[in-house]
DNA sequence: AATATTTGCTAAATCCATTTAGCTATCTAT
DNA sequence: ATAGATAGCTAAATGGATTTAGCAAATATT
């Protein structure tokens, strides 16, 4: 690589001092009275030669890396990827760069992504946090860089949190089930402590005993593999025969719930009702099309950024309190949760009778 | 935030040279004669204290940052994040952190990034080019920045280049729907001159003119809305009767074009093929599962990554010489572009004339 | 005319690490 | 006893910016 130009060089070449030049391009010229001419001078020559002042020494002098950090479970993850798409966008507005990075939810890989990035002097964090990272998220905090939990979050760190309403959001898809008569639904989640997941829990279970449903859960564990989800949710309607309908708590479940009821060669919704968590721009293309509990994934992204945003502008000034900021979801209604007109009960056992008369 | 203990407070502590913990620390120790005590020394209270070498100081003294960017039209689309998402991975194991940013294919916009990226000393360019950057992909490769360009390419820029076999794959596609009897197959495709999109035009027309077909195509504009799509498929159904195929020549056409082909109450095979190119988790399970050219996601992340790190080791040796990096595409055959067995010609204009009797 | 103020600019320190060149003390060989 | 080699370490330059403190000349004030 040849040597790039540096402040110096210009300096040199117009036969002023580095400081002068620095002013100009820093716009501080008026507030320490370099003249008109200079200025105009050494703006001319900085365009002439196409100047690129070193971002690098930039920021280890002004200990600004102008650089964020977003760490997600899965950045090829749909719901991820989008708020990723747009916290890209908006930060890039106010002037920042973004490492994003996958933790795949594990704790150990998360630990060193974010020591890396310590190392790297981010700005700021905006992260979907794994369980256990709560130490290094505090000294994090210790060090007054800003932290911006989302998705989920770690109660016993005390950052702004930008989060859905998990809780209502199952609640109102359960009752929406129940509203068109369905009168066993199943909760399929996964085996996590997480907030959003024991949320999404606790709004299927208040929905249930309101209506003193019987309760019907499965919880698979975390990194299963998709044959074996399919597997355990085949079982599982197996095992529940009077059970017509099923929310899923995520949109992987779902996909993997679906593909278990058509290998049952069961019908949606007529033996058995799907509601996903989390909705997915081809729900309303799959036969029939798949109600689903949307996340406001643009608010989430925004809220993101402004928050973050507010917290590095009043760094080092008293911070205000830390909140948790909680967006509503919006249950998108689509075939595969209407009512059945003259729905029996147990239409599911019945399809299954038929279903090995006619094969 | 509190001051971060630098090299030289470690030295001071440790009554040594800031030069010996460098060496230590670096692996220099040995060819720079410290002695074991002095290096273990070193080692333990770097460990006790959790010093963080501050990698700013750092590239800027070596001139590496350790930094790659990868420049992909929206990171959101499940093909870009997939392959993001290995590249991230890999590029870490090798140290390196990754910029991602969306271009939106947009020319200004990817100029104003790589402006960014520059300032950023960033070590190596990944990225899928829109039209008209040639410029400063030139001015990189002046300045020795390794640059990989992949999905597409601009020719006149000669860098080391991972693309598909796009004219294979789109030829592959409409073989396969001539061998099951279709006889009019139209294509869909976008208003672009990039070279994955001629590629795929060309394997269309190559294989339409050996057998002798009616070439049919439409063209839509590269930022066209979402319903203006469909609508123009719609029209491009109801223009040409007698097609009984379609090839989409991206993911987001084929969806559209599944709305269309839906709103028309057009059955798939029945009355129109369909196969897309790039193939999509959730073509598997659309009804009847949609038929794909499918892209060697893994492959193509992989090798953009073992080039993009082979540039980087060999910068400054001679350079080997440039090269296109060709890998194959799959077609996946799932129900939507079966033979229909006693298919008439035209069984969708009868289709249409029954849909208006039962309607 | 002497002093104070303002204007216009710059020297040098600083951020934090790497790296070159070289210094001292000890040991070896003659 | 003396040159030469080696072991063990360090001073200082360097990368490229920002920023504090301050200098010299021009202008204003009394």
């Amino acid at each position: 690589m040849k040597k790039k130009t540096s402040i110096h060089d210009i300096a040199k070449q117009l036969n002023v001092s580095s400081t002068t030049v620095s002013f100009v391009l820093n716009g501080k010229a008026e507030e320490n009275r370099i003249s008109k001419e200079l200025q105009y001078k050494v703006l001319e020559y900085v365009k002439k030669v196409g100047y690129q002042p070193n971002q690098l020494a930039k920021s280890l002098r002004t200990g600004k890396s102008m650089i964020l950090c977003m760490l997600v479970e899965d950045i090829s993850d749909p719901f991820f990827s989008s708020i990723s798409r747009i916290v890209e966008t908006k930060a890039f507005e106010h002037g920042y760069k973004i490492f994003f990075a996958s933790t795949e939810n594990d704790t150990e890989k998360t630990k060193a992504l974010i020591r890396v990035f310590r190392e790297r002097q981010v700005d700021g964090y905006i992260i979907a946090p794994p369980p256990g990272i709560e130490e290094e998220l505090q000294d994090l905090l210790h060090e007054k860089v800003p932290v911006i939990q989302f998705d989920r979050f770690l109660p016993e760190v005390k950052t702004t949190n930008v989060i859905i309403d998990n809780l209502g959001g199952a609640y109102s898809a359960v009752q929406h089930l129940q509203e068109n008569g369905y009168q066993q639904i199943g909760f399929v989640t996964l085996e996590s402590k997480q907030t959003q997941m024991q949320d999404r829990l606790n709004g299927y279970l208040k929905a249930i005993k309101e209506k003193k449903q019987k309760k019907v859960v499965l919880k698979v564990p975390y990194r299963n593999p998709n044959e074996s989800t399919q597997e355990k949710v085949r079982l599982f309607l197996q095992d529940n025969p009077a059970m017509d309908a099923l929310l899923f708590a995520t949109n992987y479940l779902a996909i993997d719930g679906l593909v278990a009821i058509a290998s049952l060669k069961l019908n949606i919704p007529g033996n058995i009702a799907v509601v996903g968590f989390d909705d997915n721009t081809h729900f309303s293309l799959f036969s029939p099309p798949i109600t689903a509990v949307a996340q406001p994934v643009l608010k989430i992204a925004e809220e993101v950024v402004v928050q973050l945003m507010n917290k590095i502008k009043s760094s080092g000034k008293n911070p205000r309190k830390e909140e948790n900021i909680l967006l509503p979801t919006q249950l998108i209604v689509r075939k595969s949760s209407l009512a059945v007109p003259g729905k029996k009960l147990n239409a599911r056992l019945e399809n299954i009778k038929n279903e090995s008369i006619s094969s």
